[in-house]
DNA sequence: CAACTGATTCCGTATTACGGAATCCGGTAG
DNA sequence: CTACCGGATTCCGTAATACGGAATCAGTTG
């Protein structure tokens, strides 16, 4: 039922100002030509945007350009929302194709934040989608992840942080060496695993995104352990989930040149 | 006759877009909250702008935010933009308190292109302002200006690309030391003149607009000679000059806060 | 000065956006 | 499991409004 009534004069004046924003200045007659608006619409329009301050006339020739409270349609936006933008399409392929669904992650100020997960659109639709839900670093595959694949000085600090805990401690990761050798090993084979004690009823299968060093987010597969092993799971959708992370990271590097 | 009449809906996706910049995500409620638009008027407009590409759906209890697409309705600006946007109003309080026209304008490419003027405000209108139109840089007050205070680097390079010119001959400059002489008194005394070998009608009287080492344009006064001599403009008006450029450089600056 | 190109305004009409009220949905408490 | 509740969503009759063809105006050119 969503079934989209667009508000027309709000459609055509966004277009308007993108036509704007594609030249110095324009007259009138470019804008028509460029537009394919009636004239008297784009007075009107461009009569509404310089209104609320988002152009201004130069001149009867010269035409309209447009002003610097533009910077405040945009100037909310993060890196991270560019991540989201570039991975959503690339998620839902990977979960149309394999039906899981995948969870896409960051890690910020020493926690994992949930940015995205296609749990909707899966027909294994366990566990309701807290969008910008933290998590604890070591305990999940996507706090595993990061660590194993971030410089080495971040990793270095974020454990720093970590470290006096007993519920680790128990899992067998009680100094900074051991928590080394297990992400050293999570980055040999590839992929990091949640750590369970013992009857936690889902696992995740994560892996990070990557552009050179830099580790933007980290991607997630999650699935209830009694389907298969983390072995029997990265045998079969690793490679998948890597042409995931390479197709984001692609897209990403696609919009950096166009803007 | 320019009374307006903006197109609601406009200004209301506009102001819905801008207030998505404010948060990372805004459900439904808070929008409502901080627009006062009443919820159904914000779906439709929402629903809008996400078919437009400009913002998306999170969930239903996370609401909304925008995507990479807003920056398409402000990459256009250019820092040019910004620079005369703070000068339009210091420039046409300059024009209402002193009545003459002022000019700004500023060096590219080897050519002084002229972005904005208060001519249609000053009763002495004298000369159709040209928007981005072009000079030469020595003949103008405008150039000569910029020459004389931007960093000594451009300078060399700007006046060897100048100097195979029989008409700077015949004005006494032939080299580059007579030209270095003569920028040199222009910085000593603060303001440029138009060169004028005799007949000229219209002289201007230039000052830069700087940000520290960086002139960002230049202010010209425009008169006719025969009012009054150069020093008799400058005299009177220098000082309401450097005003002006202060003030605009401090709008300037003001902006990059805000952004 | 005439002719033309392009910007601007007018205004009758049909469409469209509007928003109060009803409904739905998801989370929570009992 | 059910009842409840607050916020999100949809409906739909109405009034207002955006629309754009045609007329007018302004600036430029030959």
């Amino acid at each position: 039922m969503t079934a989209e009534n667009p508000v027309e004069p709000v459609i055509r004046a966004l277009q308007v100002l993108e036509a704007l924003n594609r030249k110095p200045a324009s007259s009138l007659g470019e804008m028509h030509a460029v537009t394919g608006l009636p004239k008297p619409t784009l007075v009107r329009l461009l009569g509404t945007l310089i209104a609320a301050g988002y152009a201004t006339r130069i001149s009867s020739q010269a035409g309209y350009r447009i002003t610097g409270h533009v910077l405040a349609l945009s100037s909310g936006l993060r890196f991270i929302d560019r991540i989201v933008d570039a991975a959503v399409p690339a998620m839902s392929e990977f979960t149309r194709d394999h039906a899981w669904p995948l969870a896409l992650a960051k890690v910020r100020d020493g926690v994992v934040a949930l940015l995205h997960s296609t749990g909707s659109q899966s027909p294994f639709s366990f566990e309701r989608v807290g969008y910008n839900m933290t998590y604890q670093l070591m305990y999940t595959a996507m706090g595993q992840a990061h660590l194993a694949f971030c410089d080495g000085e971040e990793r270095k600090r974020l454990i720093r942080d970590l470290l006096p805990d007993p519920k680790l401690e128990l899992l067998g990761l009680r100094t900074v060496q051991s928590i080394d050798a297990h992400l050293a090993a999570v980055r040999r084979r590839g992929y990091a695993v949640t750590l369970t004690s013992r009857n936690l009823k889902l696992l995740g299968l994560a892996i990070p995104v990557r552009q050179g060093r830099q580790v933007h987010a980290c991607l997630v597969l999650r699935f209830p352990r009694s389907v298969m092993t983390p072995e029997q799971a990265a045998e079969r959708y690793l490679e998948p989930l890597n042409a995931t992370a390479r197709a984001i990271v692609k897209t990403l590097v696609a919009q950096d040149r166009v803007t």
